[in-house]
DNA sequence: TTAGGGTTAG
């Protein structure tokens, strides 16, 4: 009979603390007691071993609230907006607040606002955050350092940098709390080279960062692919003992996909003890973006099969992501039904937009234009710019006209737009075409976001434009652009003419690609590195076919390993081939 | 018996 109780323990094992109190009156009722040895610890094991129960819900916390005897004390008033900010629902944390304001019969005390701000950050509206700032203010709770800093992270959360610095300039005491929020605010709204310049003041002060510093530093090193600068960060994190925070892991593993550095991250995820749905969904993105989709997808089935993780959307966008851009179409599709129907995960815009592109990728332009004109939601710029690119190179002009008119119905002057197409016309040397589409650019205002690329020396980071001479060894990088194009016509390079939007001479043209930043920054890392070392470039374009063509080659002339990160995605060139296989 | 800062896509 105790094999049979142990046995029964051990199916129902985790399921609730019901089931095994069932089965020891069943234990009871056959003769097998507690004071068993063996029962005992089973029951015991199982016991301390049971989830912990899910918290009460804020509704019956809110109606025992209303039971009080009036007039309610500010504690009790903190306590329950505190429970609101913790369940997420900002909104009645809010609510709970002006209602207090109403009942007139307490005031808010220190706590309260730290609890008020956190609210109002989450919902990341400027409007509301500056009223609120003015209602702290005249609270005369401005000058505590807890509203300081929780008024610092609301205006960088609305994405107002000014704002947020003003803040954080103007703290008498800035604490290490106020540094982090200030780093972080900067590099998640596009100001990673502000982030890092405060970096160094912070350590100038004598003050020594923690994980969440770690955080915001590795963010901003990610955004601009400051390889040297995060890998010294990460001895930092060996050499103070944060290698076991598992944020700032879960950010370095970032960091290195986005430096291009899978390797790297494999080992470092592999080697995380901690590691959550966060390191897992990383992982899948980083390997999805540098081109292993079929490792991405392994990955994918390995999360699977581990207790306790559940894949998000955004783990869906990289699967998605993985299956169009390695044309595995019908995985795909088949991807995106398991996750409505076994994660229950309601599909996004952005899910519907890797599907276009996993049609469109594959050439199937139609199929993809007939998807969208089924999708449950209004599709957005990003869904037609999508097809208007996989049309312009399928070579389908009606359709990339169609989806041109929705694009300028949704986003009318956006630069890249008209280049796509006016590249398309010129590939069908349809001149007058293109002279339309350039006049209607002038017409319109609307002036080309200048292509950048970045590369890291040492510790610097070097940003080229298209046509850049303002660089110091501006002189040699020419030298070399021109041996670089002698070698590489040895080599077979004929540049590709259609990417020039332009109806300028033969020549001309060919001269206008050899200005592309990319390439510049190419030409100054094979004078500026060692021989055979690898490069990295980061555009914020992307990558032109005639410089793709051009990459591929002086990988193989040169002998070096080159990975680009683009706009969207990466290329890692080796031996003149390229890990997309040409098909971005 | 209450208070501020953290990462993944687009």
């Amino acid at each position: 009979m105790l094999d049979k109780c142990i046995t029964l323990l051990q199916s129902y094992g985790l399921s609730s603390l019901k089931k095994l109190k069932q089965v020891h009156a069943f234990s009871i009722r056959h003769g097998v007691s507690i004071t068993n040895p063996e029962m005992g610890k089973h029951l015991v094991f199982y016991l301390v071993s049971l989830p912990p129960p899910p918290p009460p819900p804020m509704s019956y916390a809110r109606k025992i609230f209303s039971a009080i005897e009036k007039p309610i004390n500010v504690f009790i008033w903190n306590t329950l907006i505190r429970g609101y900010n913790e369940t997420g629902d900002s909104v009645s944390a809010l609510s709970l607040y002006r209602e207090m304001r109403v009942s007139g019969f307490v005031e808010p005390d220190t706590h309260t606002y730290p609890f008020l701000l956190k609210a109002v950050a989450k919902m990341a509206d400027v409007r509301l955050g500056e009223t609120i700032h003015s209602v702290v203010i005249r609270s005369g709770f401005g000058s505590l350092i807890f509203a300081q800093n929780s008024l610092l992270h609301l205006y960088s959360n609305c994405g107002d940098v000014g704002n947020a610095y003003k803040v954080f300039d103007e703290m008498p005491v800035k604490d290490l709390v106020a540094w982090n929020s200030v780093i972080n605010g900067f590099a998640e709204n596009g100001k990673p080279n502000e982030a890092l310049g405060l970096y160094s003041e912070m350590g100038s002060k004598g003050i020594k960062p923690d994980g969440f510093t770690i955080v915001g530093l590795l963010s901003a090193c990610a955004k601009i692919g400051a390889l040297a600068l995060g890998k010294r960060v990460h001895v930092y994190m060996i050499k103070v003992g944060l290698t076991g925070n598992l944020h700032s892991n879960n950010v370095l593993l970032d960091f290195y996909s986005r430096c291009g550095r899978v390797a790297e991250a494999r080992t470092l995820f592999s080697e995380m003890v901690d590691k959550n749905s966060v390191s897992w969904t990383s992982l899948i993105v980083g390997l999805a973006v540098n081109g292993f989709g079929k490792e991405a997808i392994e990955l994918f089935k390995d999360m699977e099969s581990k207790e306790g993780l559940l894949p998000c959307e955004i783990t869906f966008v990289g699967i998605l992501y993985a299956c169009s851009h390695c044309g595995m179409v019908d995985e795909g599709f088949e991807y995106f039904r398991r996750m409505r129907e076994e994660y229950k995960i309601e599909p996004r815009i952005e899910h519907f937009g890797c599907m276009v592109d996993l049609l469109a990728r594959a050439g199937e332009v139609k199929k993809a234009y007939e998807y969208i004109t089924k999708m449950p939601m209004q599709p957005n710029v990003v869904i037609w710019r999508t097809l208007l690119g996989a049309c312009t190179v399928h070579g389908d002009s009606d359709l990339a006209e169609l989806a041109r008119i929705k694009i300028l119905q949704l986003e009318p002057n956006h630069s890249g737009d008209y280049v796509l197409l006016s590249n398309m016309y010129a590939s069908e040397q349809r001149w007058s075409d293109v002279q339309k589409i350039r006049r209607q650019m002038l017409e319109d205002g609307v002036r080309k976001v200048p292509g950048h690329s970045l590369v890291e020396v040492g510790n610097r980071v070097h940003e080229f434009l298209m046509g850049d001479k303002s660089h110091p060894q501006s002189e040699l990088i020419y030298a070399k652009l021109k041996e670089m194009s002698d070698r590489l016509r040895l080599e077979g390079y004929v540049p590709q003419i259609a990417n020039v939007y332009v109806d300028v001479e033969e020549e001309e043209k060919e001269s206008a690609l050899v200005y592309h930043s990319e390439k510049i920054a190419i030409a100054f890392m094979l004078i500026s590195t060692p021989e055979r070392s690898p490069i990295r470039v980061v555009k914020n374009l992307r990558v032109c076919a005639d410089c793709h063509m051009a990459i591929k080659l002086v990988s193989k002339v040169y002998g070096r390993e080159i990975v680009v990160r683009d706009r969207s995605r990466f290329h890692h060139f080796k031996d003149g081939s390229c890990s997309c296989r040409d098909y971005w």
